[in-house]
RNA sequence: GCGGAUGUGGCGGAACUGGUAGACGCGCUGGAUUUAGGUUCCAGUGGGGCGACCCGUGGGGGUUCGACUCCCUCCAUCCGCACCA
């Protein structure tokens, strides 16, 4: 018997799918559609097995729709620019887009190895002037649309990538791609107004329009946006003092105006402009901010750092209290982005309002008295409370909860004149400005007499220009320093003007892409997308990726798509119907005595202790972790597919956690699931034209039951984990399937062809090769991948005896095999009437008998 | 600190809305085939006990005829947020 050779198999199925055009998407209509996107790859070089997972996921839900009858949309292209292309040109000058465009042709075919159903006609990458002069044209559309701002900010400026990073990409400090500790800069940026739809992005995760989504990935956004609700009011200077800036007051922000009557005392933040007049005039204020400013940045500092303040020469007159002032301080721990920058304390029941009163002796008074305290013995002298309450202390607020307390205190204030109601969000606007080369060019230009003008429609698309790779051996941004390419003249004037040499943060790429996709290649010269092809299409039915973008590309996404239905490209807001989040690919790591990483391929194993392979020295056996290059315990997907095959990669990813979780790459499990492959194959391979012209909708008499009832078995379970993506337990089912196969070699013809017909059928989403081979070996008609799925005879899932376990005061004490219809009494007698259960029971008296049907019988007896 | 999740054999993991704990795979043990190794096939495999049985889902307590599943409490690990007024 011939050995399955995939090297063989696997290429073969390959060139026919793709010679019949087998996954390009149809525009037939008729069927109902369905959307299935993998978040694309970035063109980092190689394919990792990261990258297999996910596309596999992706595929066993494309071919198991198509076989439902979907009509399928599985698109696959790259998110191409990005600063990797950039040090790449640094280091081997070469030209990104030499090196962008190289590493996408190697890893399309690594992709197209793994055998994945993808209409490749779609693919584009993010950095073809075809996809990103459509990137500008939203833009300007956006900007007309008023979503787009541009001002003068703070901004994190990553010295070491020599950009700008939004808050999001700013990980404990550190640039999220560099690690470099991030620095404060003011500069002029390109905004959008994310914050416009803060609370729409935010009501969405509510309301039911993303009940597809993860529970933790709605959470985290919500807790992103951060909304509160609160009172925004001016604390007045006493005694009619001004600051040297002239201000009479301070605007603060709080979200407990029902403890206003605690307070006792005002703060600012070091950046906020009542901090900056006096620090002008005052060394010593000067030098404190300088001090704020320079812990500012690092949240380590922040951590430690103690609550400290600078007091200013000014006091606040508290609004509801005649003659009572407040001391105004510049403290630490204020910051300036959210809110107002401005802050009233209320050390009885704010943890950082306490711990600064006591390290500056202010009073702490408490004015919110939890449930059945009492008022005489309750303290707040150690430590604040936050809880809910009955207000106190605090004249017309006084006996009511906080709850009402809070609305009675805005009013008040409203009618005083003093504030309003105000809403916060820890959200801030999306800064897209990057100093980059390798990106899309942001389309603006700046007039010195007109200011910024946006580049009219009809010169788009603002091209990257032409470079010798030379240029990327400076740091910061080539664009700033060719003439050539930054001179323009200014669309409205005529006269002297820049273009803006900023381009767009990578992130606005892949905002949109799956809107791309779905317009057809054929409408791609005529605008962004398509609006039948997108209206049909979007939203996608199912995303699948890495939980890491939970927040930031996710939440993007959904701006921009709000974004683009605003300005008529698209109908509908939310882009991605259903989410689904995969775990990371595992593996063991190792150290040598020197605390080098080891290859796990140079480890082997022997008793529970790791030794090299070269020259036996031993090794510490360390975690399992993410596979990355520094740790050494990347394993190349080429090599497995070189070894056992594509299906076999794809059988083996699937199968040994659950999705959602981190699943750890063993070798041990990899060659599992070639033996797998082949076992199928050996199964299978005798069986020629097994199928061939039978027909399968009509079960002879003779039929073999046990057979048909675990094909049948095997069709309901697969088909529902597939649908509830338990691709483990599909495969769990398959494995039972293929054993009870083996085991019915002498079942009748027919119920051999209708079970080898199921398992073709059943595999093709997860080793499609294979199913391909098996198909044509029985004579199954067509294509594997086109035929449609196996449907379950409910008839043969239901059992006409049970086994039913016997429990005596609650132990499992032995079993009955019973009509599967019998009623409790019946089931009561027989189980009564079993001799091991009489052994059990003995002399005991029987108080009572639990009969649940079908299932277990409890016989309680003492 | 706050929020969320997870904890089951040697390992990855099954167990539907409370109903036979350990499906399936890896590993391991024994046997067959093989000159041998590998491959393949068959059988076994939670722990203890010769056995009838007993003990077992992170620890402790509770509800129930019955708990991996529900409640309380503690512990451990992981993830997210981190002075957000």
């Amino acid at each position: 018997m011939a050995r399955y050779n995939p090297k063989e198999v696997e290429p073969k199925w390959q060139a026919r799918w793709s010679a019949d055009d087998s996954f390009k998407t149809r525009a037939d209509r008729s069927k109902p559609k369905y959307y299935v996107l993998e978040m694309f790859p970035y063109p980092s070089g190689r394919i990792h097995l990261g990258h297999v997972r996910n596309y596999a996921m992706g595929d066993v839900i494309a071919r198991y729709k198509r076989a439902r009858g979907f009509n399928v949309l599985h698109p696959m292209g790259w998110d191409a620019f990005g600063l990797p292309a950039e040090n790449a040109a640094m280091q081997t000058g070469r030209h990104p887009g030499e090196w962008t465009y190289a590493n996408i042709e190697h890893m399309r075919r690594e992709l197209q190895q793994i055998g994945l159903a993808i209409d490749w006609s779609r693919e584009f990458a993010t950095c073809d002037v075809g996809y990103y002069r459509w990137q500008q044209k939203l833009f300007l559309d956006f900007w007309k649309a008023g979503l787009i701002e541009r001002r003068e900010s703070y901004v994190n400026w990553d010295p070491v990538d020599m950009t700008v990073l939004a808050n999001e990409q700013v990980i404990d400090g550190k640039g999220w791609r560099s690690g470099a500790s991030v620095e404060r800069k003011k500069l002029s940026q390109w905004f959008l107004k994310i914050t416009d739809k803060a609370d729409d992005l935010l009501a969405a995760l509510d309301d039911g329009r993303l009940k597809g989504w993860p529970d933790n990935v709605r959470l985290m956004q919500r807790n992103w946006i951060g909304k509160s609700k609160g009172l925004q009011m001016k604390f007045r200077f006493a005694d009619d003092m001004k600051a040297p800036n002239g201000a009479d007051a301070v605007e603060i922000y709080t979200t407990r105006p029902d403890t206003l009557f605690g307070a006792s005392f005002v703060a600012v933040a070091p950046d906020h402009k009542l901090a900056q007049a006096y620090a002008e005039n005052d060394p010593e204020i000067a030098a404190f901010v300088a001090e704020c400013q320079k812990t500012g940045t690092s949240q380590e500092a922040i951590e430690k750092a103690e609550k400290k303040g600078c007091k200013l020469p000014l006091a606040a007159a508290h609004p509801f209290i005649e003659g009572r002032k407040l001391p105004v301080y510049i403290a630490n721990f204020i910051l300036m982005g959210y809110g107002t920058g401005a802050i009233f304390g209320c050390p009885a029941h704010d943890e950082r309002d306490h711990e600064f009163a006591k390290k500056y002796g202010l009073s702490i008074l408490p004015v919110v008295l939890p449930p059945g305290a009492d008022a005489d013995s309750f303290s707040v002298a150690e430590a604040p409370y936050v809880g809910p309450g009955a207000i106190y202390n605090s004249g017309f607020l006084d006996g009511l909860p906080v709850e009402t307390a809070i609305d009675a205190a805005i009013t008040r204030i409203e009618e005083m004149g003093l504030g309003a109601a105000s809403t916060q969000y820890r959200l801030r606007d999306w800064g897209v400005s990057r100093q980059r080369f390798w990106g899309c060019p942001i389309p603006a230009i700046h007039c010195e007499t007109c200011g910024v003008e946006p580049v009219p429609e009809s010169d788009l698309p603002v091209r990257l220009p032409e470079v010798d790779a030379s240029v990327f051996k400076t740091p910061g941004n080539p664009l700033d320093r060719m003439p050539q390419w930054r001179d323009a003249r200014c669309p409205k004037c005529g006269g002297k003007a820049q273009r803006e040499t900023d381009t767009f943060d990578t992130f606005v790429d892949s905002s949109w892409y799956f809107a791309r996709f779905a317009t057809n290649p054929d409408a791609w010269e005529s605008g962004p997308v398509d609006k039948a092809d997108t209206d049909y299409w979007l939203p996608v039915d199912q995303y699948i990726g890495g939980v890491e973008h939970a927040i930031l590309h996710l939440l993007y996404a959904r701006f921009f798509t709000r974004a683009m239905k605003d300005t008529g490209h698209l109908c509908v807001e939310e882009p991605f119907a259903d989410l689904f989040t995969q775990g990371m690919v595992t593996h063991a790591t190792y150290k040598d005595a020197n605390g080098a990483w080891v290859f796990p391929d140079d480890v082997v194993i022997e008793d529970g202790k790791a030794r090299r392979v070269d020259n036996g020295a031993a090794v510490t056996i360390g975690p399992i972790e993410k596979m990355s290059k520094s740790k050494k315990n990347v394993v190349s997907p080429q090599d497995i597919v070189a070894k056992y095959g594509a299906d076999a990669i794809r059988w083996f990813i699937l199968s040994d956690s659950p999705p959602e979780r981190d699943v750890e790459w063993t070798d041990s499990g990899a060659a599992g699931a070639w033996k797998l492959v082949a076992r199928i194959w050996d199964l299978v391979e005798p069986e020629k034209d097994a199928a061939k012209g039978v027909d399968l909708s009509v079960p002879p008499a003779d039929a073999n039951g046990a057979l048909r009832r675990a094909a049948h078995a095997a069709i309901a379970g697969v088909t529902e984990d597939i649908e509830h993506f338990r691709f483990n337990k599909a495969i769990a089912r398959l494995y039972e399937f293929v054993n009870t196969l083996r085991r019915s070699d002498k079942a009748d013809p027919w119920s051999r062809a209708e079970a080898l017909s199921a398992l073709a059928r059943l595999i093709a989403p997860f080793t499609p090769h294979l199913a391909e081979e098996c198909w044509a070996r029985i004579g199954g008609e067509g294509l594997v991948c086109d035929a449609p799925w196996p449907q379950a005879d409910p008839a043969l899932l239901v059992k006409d005896t049970v086994v039913m376990p016997v429990q005596v005061n609650g132990k499992r004490r032995g079993e009955v095999e019973i009509a599967a219809d019998a009623d409790a009494k019946t089931v009561e007698a027989i189980a009564l009437s079993d001799p091991d259960i009489q052994r059990h029971i003995g002399g005991a008296t029987i108080r009572k008998v639990v009969v649940v049907p079908g299932r277990i019988v409890n016989i309680v007896a003492n």
